[in-house]
DNA sequence: AGCGCACTACGTACGCTGTACGTAACTAGG
DNA sequence: CCTAGTTACGTACAGCGTACGTAGTGCGCT
């Protein structure tokens, strides 16, 4: 019966099950992982109830039991991949214990291209990120700044680990699904980019791009970048 | 005729009318236009091709003449609002110029609370998105650092000026077109978050948001972030 | 014990999407 | 002037999210 609820919801606020009636088919953790495994194998435009449903083995309406619109479900898989966070015991020294972290979520991002995206249209608040919240917390209890600060600092590293794997990432899930490969479209656009620069409008930036001498290290972009940030917070260096 | 090209392709690197054949109805700023203000008024998700034509009022696939993919209609879309960065003289003062550049982004992004979404699934190196980085290398011209530093910076102000503005923004993308008020949504996720506090899993999440008395300032928040970010590369500070 | 209700399951249908393809009109270059 | 390359756009198709209705299931209450 029901009809959709003219109400705003949380997914995680809804009991998992309720009691009456037939037992349900599948957990909230099973229709997560089947969307996930879509997601990685064919994108997240394949992203579809209809398919999700597929992989899952039943209608596609019956996920609408589970799920009320496929926003949820789209937060239910950032839960699920939030999972895969080591919460390790804290070392003591906070710094490494944040990079540890900021390189993990990496790594998570490279292992799911698709978080991303998803991550800037979703709230954020499931369960597994509180938990991952909490532990980066717990990491910075050697930290002597308010706790308000805190959680500054955490949201501007996982910021700047979302801003730069994204575009690390960018190409490879475009070019997912089209006749070209990565290394093609990546040629083109710098092909376009060194036109662009050679007219001479834009002098710095030419000048940026020839002091670069070989292909850009990324991975040692992207560390300079956090020790960069957790400098900025570290009060032995104020 | 034609029939798409099975090769990667730059919309930037593509002429914008060729000679031969009828003048062309619009230009690319036109359709940018028009999708920019569909989006503005009605949310990311009503901009599609045929709403597109008919606000320029033309049929559905007369737009693929200007357009080859609804990808780059995206593009389009970002590089138009870059358009709205101004160039300002730099003062010679690298980190108020910053900080004004930072805002203005911010502010764009508030008037147009698309962008960030579209922003982690774009290239970018559009026109206008050349011409702001141009400037902003320009405002860095007094910091003595090598030019790859100073491009790092700026991906990192970018970074976080998207971060920060993306979640002050994301309810109210959200309950666009939701038969209930943004007001109503925060309340029902505040409520759940309250609950999972309350129930002692995340005792330092917990004491974190006990500190806080009053509501949070997001404007003072976003600008001590960016302040850190600044820090982090000031050699006065070092 | 058995009734009723809350729940699961899911087929059908609607309005929307991106876009492939074919045809007609137009105009600049040879 | 002719023709080749372009614009314009109607039609069509596969796929989408999801509203709605119906059938079946089993817990909780009387």
């Amino acid at each position: 019966m029901a009809g959709r609820a003219a109400v705003p919801e949380v997914i995680w606020a809804r009991p998992e099950r309720t009691g009456r009636g037939p037992k349900p088919a599948f957990t909230r953790a099973d229709i997560a992982a089947a969307a996930v495994r879509i997601a990685d194998a064919e994108g997240l435009e394949a992203v579809s109830m209809r398919h999700v449903a597929a992989e899952l083995g039943c209608g596609t309406m019956s996920l609408y039991n589970y799920v009320p619109r496929k926003e949820d479900l789209y937060e239910l898989m950032i839960d699920s991949v939030g999972a895969e966070h080591e919460i390790f015991e804290p070392t003591g020294d906070w710094r490494a214990d944040m990079l540890r972290n900021a390189e993990e979520t990496r790594a998570i991002m490279r292992r799911h291209t698709w978080v991303p995206r998803l991550m800037s249209g979703v709230y954020g608040f499931s369960p597994n990120t509180l938990r991952y919240l909490e532990h980066c917390l717990a990491c910075l209890e050697p930290l002597d700044v308010p706790a308000g600060t805190k959680t500054e600092l955490i949201a501007l590293v996982n910021g700047v680990v979302t801003t730069y794997t994204a575009n690390d990432i960018a190409t490879v899930e475009r070019t997912r699904s089209m006749p070209w490969s990565e290394e093609e479209e990546n040629a083109v656009r710098m092909a376009y980019l060194g036109s662009q620069v050679a007219t001479g409008a834009y002098p710095r930036l030419a000048a940026a791009f020839m002091e670069q001498s070989g292909p850009v290290d990324l991975e040692a972009v992207f560390r300079r970048a956090l020790e960069r940030v957790l400098d900025a917070y570290d009060p032995e260096l104020r």
